[in-house]
DNA sequence: CCAGCGTATCTGTGATCACAGTTATGTAAT
DNA sequence: ATTACATAACTGTGATCACAGATACGCTGG
């Protein structure tokens, strides 16, 4: 635990560390759009540090999948196809289903308020077309159900996931589709977590990941 | 495909990605133990590399969770306490059990064959205790079944998986368990993927996933 | 007005240096 | 002989430069 505590502060000391972060988070928010490209240097200028850093944390980025790089071409963010898409979900939810389960039997009450909490505030970004906090929020929502499962591996492939498919969920969201489509009721996931039904919180939570495609497969049959 | 094999060209070109591939091998092999370190300057001596490309390929291994990486300290090998090393096994047969399933509908008898082939250089290995040609066989195998699923997303989580575990598996085969005690018999699958018995397929990988457990539960429980 | 081409500017990559923090070493004092 | 301490050799990290390949732009010719 505190060996964990250590490295993460650490990393929140490394340069290269801090500028992957910010991008990571961009990433899953939605910031930057499928396609658009990175420069090392605009990067690394509009965060006043060096190219070294910044370098880093692109290539970080890179070997996660998130951007896409090319021998002497600029960095970018990848455009999914929906197949791609569809089997990034389908992982998310064979991983996503797995850890629920697990946490099931791990939350607590302080738990169940603090997924309420962010129920609200996802009711309440919808409300207000805020797609960038809805997606922050509804991440935040996932992982938590995802850290309760005391599995960090599982938990970091799962985030890698979002990673992933942040961009491409945003991209649908302010772009494509209408968001009154789209269900995203979590309240049974955590009614199923009171209850302490394993199986229906997998079940639930492995039906969520697939939103996510519904999306699309609508719109784009490629 | 022409773009993933235009991607993969690049990469070998790339000469961090060479230094990392090597690497790669020599912990999915167990040619490096746990606890062991690795220094940027002398790879990039023993390689005839400048340190650039090294220290590239160590983060990249450092990303994947297999070395650990502390400010201003070496990069070494983890070691994994069983129970690291139990959730990732857990990981492991929940994806490779997904994969193995999906892939049953996909195997041709090229498949068969080359997969029965590698079940005999593995008994063959194991004869002659050459634990790293089995264990590079094994991965294999293994690999191949994974393959088969045409999701690279699940593919490429899974072989990070046996690059974090390979080292562990190495250290108790060439010094803590008897080799005898050990049941890896793969044939069972190969039958199963003949007989187009995806559910039995499915089983098998995923119980075969929990060997690798099995060789420390006897012996360190921490 | 448009196509073709050369050039200028952009891109990531590799190499090298400076620096600060860590580890190991060997010496001196008890 | 053993402990304490200074110092030397190591570690990764950040910065900067050189280079080659990719891209974009503008010019020149039709």
């Amino acid at each position: 635990m505190t060996q964990i505590a250590d490295i993460n502060k650490i990393q929140e000391e490394r340069l290269g560390h801090k500028i992957y972060l910010e991008l990571k988070k961009k990433l899953i928010v939605g910031e930057l759009m499928p396609g658009e490209g990175l420069s090392i240097r605009k990067v690394a200028e509009e965060y006043k540090v060096s190219a070294m850093p910044v370098r880093e944390a692109l290539r970080q980025l890179a070997i996660e999948q998130a951007l896409i790089s090319a021998a002497k071409k600029a960095y970018r963010v990848p455009d999914l196809t929906a197949g791609q898409a569809a089997d990034l979900f389908f992982v998310r939810s064979i991983l996503e289903g797995a850890a629920a389960e697990i946490a099931t039997a791990n939350a607590t009450k302080a738990d169940f308020k603090l997924l309420e909490k962010l129920i609200v505030g996802m009711n309440k970004y919808w409300q207000a077309k805020d797609a960038k906090s809805f997606l922050f929020t509804n991440y935040q929502f996932h992982s938590h159900i995802t850290s309760l499962s005391s599995n960090s591996a599982l938990q970091a492939m799962i985030d890698g996931i979002y990673l992933r498919t942040g961009p491409w969920l945003a991209h649908g969201i302010t772009e494509l589709v209408d968001l009154d489509a789209w269900k995203a009721d979590h309240s049974g996931i955590v009614n199923a977590l009171r209850a302490r039904d394993a199986k229906t919180v997998r079940r639930l939570v492995e039906e969520d990941a697939y939103w996510g495609v519904s999306i699309y497969s609508a719109i784009d049959n490629t």
